[in-house]
RNA sequence: GCCCAGAUAGCUCAGUUGGUAGAGCAGAGGACUGAAAAUCCUCGUGUCGGUGGUUCAAUUCCGCCUCUGGGCA
Protein backbone atom coordinates (compact mmCIF):
# COMPACT_ATOMS: atom_id res chain seq x y z
CA UNK A 1 0.00 0.00 0.00
CA UNK A 2 1.44 3.16 -1.32
CA UNK A 3 2.31 5.70 2.18
CA UNK A 4 0.61 8.80 3.05
CA UNK A 5 2.72 12.10 2.94
CA UNK A 6 1.65 15.70 3.67
CA UNK A 7 3.91 18.44 1.02
CA UNK A 8 3.82 22.18 1.98
CA UNK A 9 4.64 24.25 -1.05
CA UNK A 10 4.25 27.77 -2.43
CA UNK A 11 6.17 30.58 -3.39
CA UNK A 12 8.84 31.53 -1.12
CA UNK A 13 8.57 33.63 1.98
CA UNK A 14 5.19 32.71 2.10
CA UNK A 15 5.42 30.90 5.41
CA UNK A 16 5.99 27.90 4.75
CA UNK A 17 8.27 27.03 7.61
CA UNK A 18 6.24 28.55 10.11
CA UNK A 19 3.19 26.74 9.04
CA UNK A 20 5.25 23.41 9.07
CA UNK A 21 6.37 23.46 12.43
CA UNK A 22 2.81 24.07 13.63
CA UNK A 23 1.69 20.97 11.23
CA UNK A 24 4.97 18.90 12.71
CA UNK A 25 4.32 19.41 16.18
CA UNK A 26 0.42 18.54 16.25
CA UNK A 27 0.32 15.74 13.52
CA UNK A 28 3.51 13.90 15.16
CA UNK A 29 5.40 14.73 11.78
CA UNK A 30 9.18 14.80 10.84
CA UNK A 31 10.42 17.24 8.04
CA UNK A 32 11.75 16.75 5.03
CA UNK A 33 13.24 19.91 3.35
CA UNK A 34 12.09 20.22 -0.78
CA UNK A 35 14.21 23.16 -1.34
CA UNK A 36 17.74 23.12 -3.74
CA UNK A 37 19.80 25.47 -1.44
CA UNK A 38 18.90 24.44 1.79
CA UNK A 39 20.44 21.20 1.53
CA UNK A 40 24.03 22.92 1.11
CA UNK A 41 25.80 23.40 4.17
CA UNK A 42 26.79 27.17 5.20
CA UNK A 43 24.36 29.11 2.56
CA UNK A 44 22.19 29.66 5.60
CA UNK A 45 21.03 33.06 5.29
CA UNK A 46 20.17 33.69 1.88
CA UNK A 47 18.63 30.71 1.73
CA UNK A 48 16.19 31.32 4.13
CA UNK A 49 17.04 28.26 6.18
CA UNK A 50 14.96 27.69 9.47
CA UNK A 51 16.97 28.72 12.31
CA UNK A 52 18.30 26.85 15.07
CA UNK A 53 15.55 27.29 17.71
CA UNK A 54 13.07 26.27 14.37
CA UNK A 55 15.57 23.14 13.66
CA UNK A 56 15.40 21.92 17.35
CA UNK A 57 11.75 21.94 17.33
CA UNK A 58 10.71 19.16 15.30
CA UNK A 59 13.14 16.46 13.51
CA UNK A 60 14.18 17.89 9.87
CA UNK A 61 15.91 16.17 7.50
CA UNK A 62 17.82 17.17 3.86
CA UNK A 63 18.94 20.27 5.24
CA UNK A 64 22.35 21.47 5.47
CA UNK A 65 23.49 17.62 4.40
CA UNK A 66 26.00 18.43 1.40
CA UNK A 67 29.60 20.76 0.98
CA UNK A 68 29.01 23.15 -1.39
CA UNK A 69 31.26 21.92 -4.39
CA UNK A 70 29.41 18.38 -3.63
CA UNK A 71 26.62 17.14 -6.73
CA UNK A 72 23.52 16.92 -6.56
CA UNK A 73 19.85 17.42 -8.18
CA UNK A 74 16.41 15.99 -8.88
CA UNK A 75 17.43 12.50 -8.92
CA UNK A 76 18.97 12.37 -5.39
CA UNK A 77 16.44 14.31 -3.95
CA UNK A 78 13.92 11.40 -4.55
CA UNK A 79 16.24 8.61 -3.36
CA UNK A 80 16.90 10.31 0.11
CA UNK A 81 13.67 11.62 0.22
CA UNK A 82 12.08 8.19 -0.56
CA UNK A 83 14.64 6.56 2.27
CA UNK A 84 13.56 9.07 4.57
CA UNK A 85 9.90 8.67 4.06
CA UNK A 86 10.17 5.09 4.52
CA UNK A 87 12.37 5.72 7.75
CA UNK A 88 9.50 8.46 9.28
CA UNK A 89 6.70 6.02 8.15
CA UNK A 90 8.65 2.89 10.36
CA UNK A 91 8.69 5.04 13.18
CA UNK A 92 5.17 5.81 13.26
CA UNK A 93 5.63 9.29 12.50
CA UNK A 94 4.00 11.43 9.50
CA UNK A 95 6.34 12.28 6.79
CA UNK A 96 5.59 16.25 5.70
CA UNK A 97 7.80 17.34 2.25
CA UNK A 98 8.50 21.28 2.99
CA UNK A 99 10.37 23.36 -0.03
CA UNK A 100 9.91 25.36 -2.87
CA UNK A 101 11.05 23.86 -5.51
CA UNK A 102 8.52 22.19 -7.49
CA UNK A 103 10.17 20.03 -9.75
CA UNK A 104 11.56 18.34 -6.84
CA UNK A 105 8.18 17.41 -5.56
CA UNK A 106 6.54 16.89 -8.68
CA UNK A 107 9.25 14.28 -9.36
CA UNK A 108 8.45 13.12 -5.48
CA UNK A 109 5.08 12.73 -6.51
CA UNK A 110 4.91 11.35 -9.77
CA UNK A 111 8.37 9.61 -10.02
CA UNK A 112 11.02 10.29 -12.47
CA UNK A 113 12.57 9.16 -15.82
CA UNK A 114 14.93 6.21 -15.38
CA UNK A 115 17.80 6.92 -16.68
CA UNK A 116 21.30 6.40 -15.19
CA UNK A 117 23.66 8.69 -14.39
CA UNK A 118 25.51 10.07 -17.20
CA UNK A 119 28.95 8.91 -17.49
CA UNK A 120 31.65 10.72 -16.89
CA UNK A 121 33.17 9.94 -20.00
CA UNK A 122 29.95 11.48 -21.48
CA UNK A 123 30.91 15.09 -19.33
CA UNK A 124 34.66 15.17 -20.84
CA UNK A 125 33.21 14.60 -24.13
CA UNK A 126 30.83 17.55 -23.89
CA UNK A 127 33.32 19.58 -22.15
CA UNK A 128 36.05 19.10 -25.28
CA UNK A 129 33.02 19.74 -27.79
CA UNK A 130 32.25 22.97 -25.39
CA UNK A 131 35.66 24.23 -25.85
CA UNK A 132 36.26 23.59 -29.72
CA UNK A 133 33.23 25.74 -30.05
CA UNK A 134 34.68 28.07 -27.85
CA UNK A 135 37.93 28.03 -29.52
CA UNK A 136 36.41 28.31 -33.36
CA UNK A 137 34.39 31.50 -32.67
CA UNK A 138 36.04 35.03 -32.55
CA UNK A 139 37.55 36.40 -29.08
CA UNK A 140 34.37 39.08 -29.01
CA UNK A 141 31.72 36.47 -28.88
CA UNK A 142 33.94 33.31 -27.14
CA UNK A 143 31.59 32.80 -24.64
CA UNK A 144 28.83 30.55 -23.46
CA UNK A 145 26.17 33.17 -22.76
CA UNK A 146 26.39 34.25 -26.81
CA UNK A 147 23.72 33.21 -28.99
CA UNK A 148 26.47 31.98 -31.40
CA UNK A 149 27.62 29.81 -28.73
CA UNK A 150 24.28 28.66 -27.91
CA UNK A 151 23.24 27.68 -31.48
CA UNK A 152 26.55 25.95 -32.42
CA UNK A 153 26.30 23.69 -29.23
CA UNK A 154 22.44 22.99 -30.45
CA UNK A 155 23.59 22.79 -33.70
CA UNK A 156 25.64 19.63 -32.27
CA UNK A 157 22.76 18.39 -30.41
CA UNK A 158 20.72 18.21 -33.71
CA UNK A 159 23.63 16.55 -35.49
CA UNK A 160 23.35 13.65 -32.54
CA UNK A 161 19.66 13.44 -31.32
CA UNK A 162 17.50 15.24 -34.44
CA UNK A 163 14.29 14.55 -32.30
CA UNK A 164 15.33 16.45 -29.04
CA UNK A 165 17.01 19.17 -30.53
CA UNK A 166 13.62 20.33 -32.47
CA UNK A 167 11.80 19.89 -29.31
CA UNK A 168 15.03 22.12 -27.53
CA UNK A 169 15.08 26.07 -27.71
CA UNK A 170 18.50 26.14 -29.45
CA UNK A 171 19.31 29.33 -26.51
CA UNK A 172 17.49 26.85 -23.59
CA UNK A 173 21.48 25.71 -23.00
CA UNK A 174 20.64 23.82 -19.86
CA UNK A 175 18.24 21.56 -21.67
CA UNK A 176 20.56 21.06 -24.65
CA UNK A 177 23.42 19.97 -22.46
CA UNK A 178 21.06 17.65 -20.39
CA UNK A 179 19.73 16.17 -24.02
CA UNK A 180 23.65 16.16 -25.39
CA UNK A 181 24.66 14.33 -22.63
CA UNK A 182 21.97 11.66 -22.19
CA UNK A 183 22.31 10.52 -25.54
CA UNK A 184 26.25 10.62 -25.30
CA UNK A 185 25.87 8.59 -22.11
CA UNK A 186 23.37 6.00 -23.07
CA UNK A 187 22.93 5.97 -27.03
CA UNK A 188 19.12 6.47 -26.44
CA UNK A 189 17.51 9.81 -26.84
CA UNK A 190 15.83 11.60 -23.78
CA UNK A 191 12.49 12.07 -25.31
CA UNK A 192 12.63 7.79 -25.52
CA UNK A 193 13.11 7.40 -21.93
CA UNK A 194 10.73 10.39 -21.26
CA UNK A 195 7.91 9.00 -23.01
CA UNK A 196 8.47 6.06 -21.30
CA UNK A 197 7.55 7.76 -18.13
CA UNK A 198 5.07 10.30 -18.83
CA UNK A 199 4.24 11.14 -15.38
CA UNK A 200 1.65 8.33 -14.69
CA UNK A 201 2.90 6.62 -11.78
CA UNK A 202 2.33 7.74 -8.20
CA UNK A 203 4.50 7.20 -5.68
CA UNK A 204 2.38 8.50 -2.48
CA UNK A 205 -0.68 9.19 -1.15
CA UNK A 206 0.16 12.91 -1.49
CA UNK A 207 -1.68 15.81 0.73
CA UNK A 208 -0.63 18.68 -0.93
CA UNK A 209 -0.97 22.23 0.67
CA UNK A 210 0.15 25.14 -1.14
CA UNK A 211 0.16 28.42 0.28
CA UNK A 212 -1.02 31.10 -2.35
CA UNK A 213 -0.84 34.40 -1.14
CA UNK A 214 -1.91 37.39 -3.30
CA UNK A 215 0.28 38.67 -5.69
CA UNK A 216 1.21 42.10 -4.13
CA UNK A 217 1.09 40.79 -0.70
CA UNK A 218 4.06 37.99 -1.63
CA UNK A 219 5.78 41.18 -3.57
CA UNK A 220 5.88 43.29 -0.22
CA UNK A 221 6.69 39.70 1.95
CA UNK A 222 9.56 39.44 -0.66
CA UNK A 223 11.05 42.84 -0.14
CA UNK A 224 10.85 43.04 3.70
CA UNK A 225 12.58 39.61 3.62
CA UNK A 226 15.46 40.76 1.37
CA UNK A 227 15.54 43.09 3.90
CA UNK A 228 15.93 41.34 6.88
CA UNK A 229 18.49 39.34 5.15
CA UNK A 230 20.61 41.90 4.73
CA UNK A 231 20.34 43.40 8.67
CA UNK A 232 21.20 39.56 9.53
CA UNK A 233 24.81 39.52 7.66
CA UNK A 234 23.84 38.30 4.13
CA UNK A 235 26.80 40.26 2.95
CA UNK A 236 29.39 38.70 5.58
CA UNK A 237 27.80 35.47 4.59
CA UNK A 238 28.90 35.31 1.16
CA UNK A 239 32.31 36.79 2.04
CA UNK A 240 33.06 34.45 4.25
CA UNK A 241 32.27 32.26 1.43
CA UNK A 242 34.01 33.73 -1.03
CA UNK A 243 37.07 33.94 0.87
CA UNK A 244 36.96 29.87 1.64
CA UNK A 245 36.38 28.82 -1.99
CA UNK A 246 37.92 31.63 -4.01
CA UNK A 247 38.47 30.25 -7.76
CA UNK A 248 36.36 27.36 -7.11
CA UNK A 249 33.23 29.40 -6.95
CA UNK A 250 32.19 29.39 -10.09
CA UNK A 251 32.03 25.95 -10.08
CA UNK A 252 29.87 25.50 -7.28
CA UNK A 253 26.05 25.65 -7.48
CA UNK A 254 24.46 27.21 -4.65
CA UNK A 255 26.53 30.43 -5.91
CA UNK A 256 24.58 30.82 -8.81
CA UNK A 257 20.92 31.35 -6.92
CA UNK A 258 19.18 34.36 -6.25
CA UNK A 259 21.03 36.78 -3.57
CA UNK A 260 24.27 34.87 -3.53
CA UNK A 261 24.53 35.62 -7.27
CA UNK A 262 24.02 39.73 -6.54
CA UNK A 263 26.72 39.83 -3.65
CA UNK A 264 29.12 37.89 -5.70
CA UNK A 265 29.15 40.26 -8.53
CA UNK A 266 28.36 43.20 -6.17
CA UNK A 267 32.08 41.65 -4.41
CA UNK A 268 33.65 41.44 -8.15
CA UNK A 269 33.03 45.19 -8.73
CA UNK A 270 30.47 44.36 -11.40
CA UNK A 271 27.66 45.64 -9.18
CA UNK A 272 27.03 48.79 -7.25
CA UNK A 273 26.36 48.48 -3.92
CA UNK A 274 23.06 50.42 -3.72
CA UNK A 275 21.52 47.94 -6.64
CA UNK A 276 22.17 44.87 -4.74
CA UNK A 277 19.34 45.06 -2.69
CA UNK A 278 17.13 45.86 -4.86
CA UNK A 279 18.60 43.44 -7.67
CA UNK A 280 17.74 40.41 -5.33
CA UNK A 281 14.42 41.61 -4.58
CA UNK A 282 13.50 42.00 -8.20
CA UNK A 283 15.02 38.56 -8.92
CA UNK A 284 13.05 36.92 -6.08
CA UNK A 285 9.77 38.02 -7.41
CA UNK A 286 10.42 36.80 -10.78
CA UNK A 287 11.32 33.92 -8.75
CA UNK A 288 8.17 33.94 -6.75
CA UNK A 289 5.86 34.36 -10.40
CA UNK A 290 8.10 31.31 -12.16
CA UNK A 291 6.29 29.44 -8.71
CA UNK A 292 2.68 30.93 -9.19
CA UNK A 293 3.03 29.42 -13.01
CA UNK A 294 4.30 26.14 -11.85
CA UNK A 295 1.89 25.53 -9.47
CA UNK A 296 -1.40 27.18 -11.27
CA UNK A 297 -0.99 24.72 -14.14
CA UNK A 298 1.06 21.53 -12.33
CA UNK A 299 -2.58 19.46 -11.39
CA UNK A 300 -3.81 19.95 -14.42
CA UNK A 301 -1.32 19.13 -16.53
CA UNK A 302 -0.34 16.03 -14.53
CA UNK A 303 -3.99 14.95 -13.72
CA UNK A 304 -4.25 15.36 -9.82
CA UNK A 305 -7.38 15.09 -8.41
CA UNK A 306 -9.11 18.02 -8.15
CA UNK A 307 -9.37 20.17 -4.93
CA UNK A 308 -12.48 19.95 -3.25
CA UNK A 309 -11.57 22.31 -0.46
CA UNK A 310 -9.96 25.84 -0.40
CA UNK A 311 -8.80 27.79 2.24
CA UNK A 312 -8.92 31.72 2.77
CA UNK A 313 -7.11 33.80 5.72
CA UNK A 314 -5.63 37.61 5.77
CA UNK A 315 -2.24 37.58 6.08
CA UNK A 316 -2.50 40.83 8.51
CA UNK A 317 -3.79 38.35 12.09
CA UNK A 318 -2.57 34.96 10.31
CA UNK A 319 -2.95 32.10 12.80
CA UNK A 320 -1.00 29.41 11.59
CA UNK A 321 -2.55 27.55 14.61
CA UNK A 322 -6.12 27.84 13.46
CA UNK A 323 -5.03 26.74 9.79
CA UNK A 324 -3.26 23.90 11.02
CA UNK A 325 -6.82 22.70 12.83
CA UNK A 326 -8.48 23.59 9.64
CA UNK A 327 -5.79 21.71 7.29
CA UNK A 328 -5.90 18.22 9.84
CA UNK A 329 -9.81 18.52 9.43
CA UNK A 330 -9.65 18.01 6.01
CA UNK A 331 -6.95 15.71 5.69
CA UNK A 332 -8.79 13.40 8.01
CA UNK A 333 -12.01 13.65 6.17
CA UNK A 334 -10.37 12.64 3.30
CA UNK A 335 -9.80 8.96 2.43
CA UNK A 336 -7.04 7.70 0.22
CA UNK A 337 -8.45 4.40 -0.47
CA UNK A 338 -11.54 5.03 -2.42
CA UNK A 339 -8.62 7.78 -4.61
CA UNK A 340 -7.37 6.78 -7.38
CA UNK A 341 -5.14 9.04 -8.11
CA UNK A 342 -4.01 9.48 -4.35
CA UNK A 343 -3.20 13.19 -4.68
CA UNK A 344 -4.91 15.67 -3.12
CA UNK A 345 -4.67 19.17 -3.72
CA UNK A 346 -5.45 21.65 -0.75
CA UNK A 347 -4.49 25.94 -1.89
CA UNK A 348 -4.46 28.29 1.36
CA UNK A 349 -5.50 31.59 -0.33
CA UNK A 350 -4.04 34.42 1.73
CA UNK A 351 -5.36 38.33 1.30
C1' G B 1 9.46 89.30 -12.36
C1' C B 2 12.59 88.11 -16.78
C1' C B 3 15.42 84.43 -19.83
C1' C B 4 16.38 79.30 -21.23
C1' A B 5 15.18 74.05 -21.36
C1' G B 6 11.57 70.35 -20.57
C1' A B 7 6.33 68.02 -20.20
C1' U B 8 5.37 61.34 -24.85
C1' A B 9 3.83 53.90 -21.65
C1' G B 10 4.16 52.57 -14.25
C1' C B 11 9.74 54.83 -14.62
C1' U B 12 13.96 56.88 -17.81
C1' C B 13 13.85 58.66 -22.45
C1' A B 14 13.86 58.36 -28.19
C1' G B 15 10.98 59.89 -32.36
C1' U B 16 7.61 61.84 -36.04
C1' U B 17 11.48 67.33 -42.22
C1' G B 18 2.91 67.71 -40.13
C1' G B 19 -0.40 61.73 -41.97
C1' U B 20 -2.21 59.91 -33.95
C1' A B 21 4.30 56.71 -32.03
C1' G B 22 9.01 52.93 -29.92
C1' A B 23 13.39 51.40 -26.95
C1' G B 24 15.44 50.09 -22.14
C1' C B 25 13.85 49.12 -17.30
C1' A B 26 9.65 47.73 -14.28
C1' G B 27 5.54 44.53 -15.10
C1' A B 28 2.39 40.40 -17.20
C1' G B 29 1.54 35.38 -19.43
C1' G B 30 3.88 30.70 -20.53
C1' A B 31 7.37 26.38 -20.72
C1' C B 32 9.77 23.01 -17.47
C1' U B 33 11.41 14.80 -16.54
C1' G B 34 18.87 14.52 -12.78
C1' A B 35 22.11 22.48 -12.77
C1' A B 36 15.18 23.99 -11.27
C1' A B 37 16.67 29.93 -6.42
C1' A B 38 18.70 26.93 -12.91
C1' U B 39 17.47 27.62 -18.10
C1' C B 40 14.34 29.50 -21.81
C1' C B 41 9.88 31.56 -24.88
C1' U B 42 5.99 35.39 -25.74
C1' C B 43 3.66 40.27 -24.70
C1' G B 44 4.06 47.72 -25.65
C1' U B 45 -3.02 52.25 -27.21
C1' G B 46 -0.53 55.79 -24.54
C1' U B 47 -6.47 61.98 -23.85
C1' C B 48 2.24 62.35 -27.06
C1' G B 49 0.61 68.52 -20.20
C1' G B 50 -4.12 71.91 -21.09
C1' U B 51 -6.38 75.17 -24.46
C1' G B 52 -7.02 78.24 -28.86
C1' G B 53 -5.07 79.04 -33.93
C1' U B 54 -2.84 77.74 -38.96
C1' U B 55 -3.84 73.33 -42.10
C1' C B 56 -7.48 68.59 -45.88
C1' A B 57 -4.74 66.78 -41.48
C1' A B 58 -1.31 68.86 -35.35
C1' U B 59 1.71 64.82 -30.62
C1' U B 60 4.84 67.60 -34.35
C1' C B 61 4.26 74.58 -36.46
C1' C B 62 2.39 79.31 -33.81
C1' G B 63 -0.08 81.90 -29.38
C1' C B 64 -1.68 81.68 -24.42
C1' C B 65 -2.10 78.86 -19.76
C1' U B 66 -0.38 75.16 -16.03
C1' C B 67 3.53 72.43 -13.96
C1' U B 68 8.93 70.93 -13.44
C1' G B 69 14.22 71.91 -13.77
C1' G B 70 18.24 75.58 -14.52
C1' G B 71 19.95 80.66 -14.93
C1' C B 72 19.47 86.15 -14.15
C1' A B 73 17.61 89.96 -11.02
Amino acid sequence: MKKNIIIITGPTGCGKTALSLVLAKKMQGEIINADSVQVYKYFDIGSAKPTTEQLAQVPHHLISILEPGEEFNVGTFCKLADDKILEITNRKKMPIVVGGTGLYIQSLVNGLAEIDDVSSEAQDKLKVIEDNIIASLDIAVANKNTIIFRSKLHNYLNSIDNAVANSVNPEDISRVRRAILVKLSTGTSILSYQKLHSHRDKNYNAFIIILLPQRELIYKLVDERVREMMDKGFLAEVEALREKYLNEAFKIKPFTSIGYKQIMQFKDGNLDYSDVVRDIQKETRRYVKRQFTWWKNQPVKLDWSECTSKLNYTFANIDFEKIVEDVEKIYLEYEWQRDEQGIKFLPIIMT
